[in-house]
DNA sequence: AGCTATTCATAATG
DNA sequence: TCATTATGAATAGCT
């Protein structure tokens, strides 16, 4: 340099730093970019000054894509992988969450059905009763429903009955007036009846 | 320069190329560690030669904090700021479903307990949650039962449709073999169905 | 900021 | 790749 050799360390003097600062940072810049140039090269200079200002240089596209550039090659993307895996940690952790809470909702909604109220100030006792209430109550339901399908069964099943017989008296009939028939046989009974008393019980 | 004005341009010789880029790159970095130490900055240099290869300066401290200062900078911390909420999001996610986790565990025990023994063991949090339990398994038992009494149903219907289909054949052929007949109308539908599609749902 | 004396960087060459 | 050298570039100190 010029007027005398410079010491290679902080300069105390601020007004001096900061005019030196300036010249030696655009001097920087400056072959910065000759060498860019020149050589084709990719080149990002980061400055940030004793007071936390920033200066930048990027030659050839942005700073952006220099950094990401550089932290493939240093990484090996494993902080881009890593980013993308917490996403998908993210997903997953609140799909499994939005399943679980539809489970809940869902019993919380029978619960609210069934209390009408709140439950917070019930004793053991309480909930004790409450649940042979809840089960007697429930059981009642169920066997009225129950009683009037089991009815249905029966009538139905009663015509079935009826319809039979009806049947087997008009083929007596046919036989009886109009001699023998040639009549294939009335399928009457297409599947087996696969229902058991078992399950009308509770 | 010396010995001659250099020219602002790609050197195309490959050698001359390579060569002063060893030279400059070493002469840029040497500039910024002097900047560097004159003024108090802090300064990163990055260099990709046109083949790819990464040559770096960082002074005062490491390139990663260097590039987390720049994004910071610029980005307004948005990207580590992303990055922090995404590693809570996890962490919240990961708690919820735990905590949901823990209640599943404790229903499937209320679970074994309805098969299995007592409920001296159980406190009244315990109790409330197997109270919702046995809802959610008394209803899909229902349901299941209800399941196949309506297809039983069905079964029985249909059977009583094709017997009726059955016995209008009958009677025509009757008719038309013996002429009119004195056969008494055969009762069919003895009673009205009260049952209805409402009834099975709940 | 602009100037200039001086040092530094480096292109060309061996 | 290393050393030398001539010369242009960078810049410290000053105004």
């Amino acid at each position: 340099m010029a007027r005398g050799r410079v010491q290679l360390k902080r300069i105390e003097n601020p007004v001096h730093r900061q005019v030196t600062f300036c010249k030696r940072r655009a001097g920087l810049l400056k072959k910065a970019k000759e060498l860019s140039v020149l050589c084709d090269a990719e080149i990002g200079v980061l400055i940030f000054s004793a007071h936390g200002k920033l200066y930048e240089l990027a030659t050839k596209g942005t700073m952006q894509g220099l950094v990401e550039r550089y932290v493939n090659s240093t990484d090996q993307g494993s902080q881009a992988a890593d980013h993308v895996a917490k996403e998908k940690q993210v997903l997953e952790s609140k799909e499994e969450v939005n399943i679980l809470k539809h489970e809940v909702e869902f019993l919380q909604k029978g619960l609210r059905y069934m209390y009408g109220g709140g439950i917070g100030t019930m004793t053991l006792d309480e909930l004790h009763m409450l649940e042979k209430h809840l089960e007697i109550w429930i059981y009642h339901i169920r066997s009225t429903k129950m009683d009037i399908m089991y009815q249905e069964i029966q009538l139905l099943k009663n015509k079935e009955g009826i319809l039979k017989a009806a049947n087997n008296y008009l083929q007596e009939k046919i036989e009886e007036h109009c001699g023998t028939t040639n009549f294939d046989p009335v399928i009457t009974n297409p599947q087996p009846l696969t229902i058991y008393d078992e399950i009308y019980q509770f």
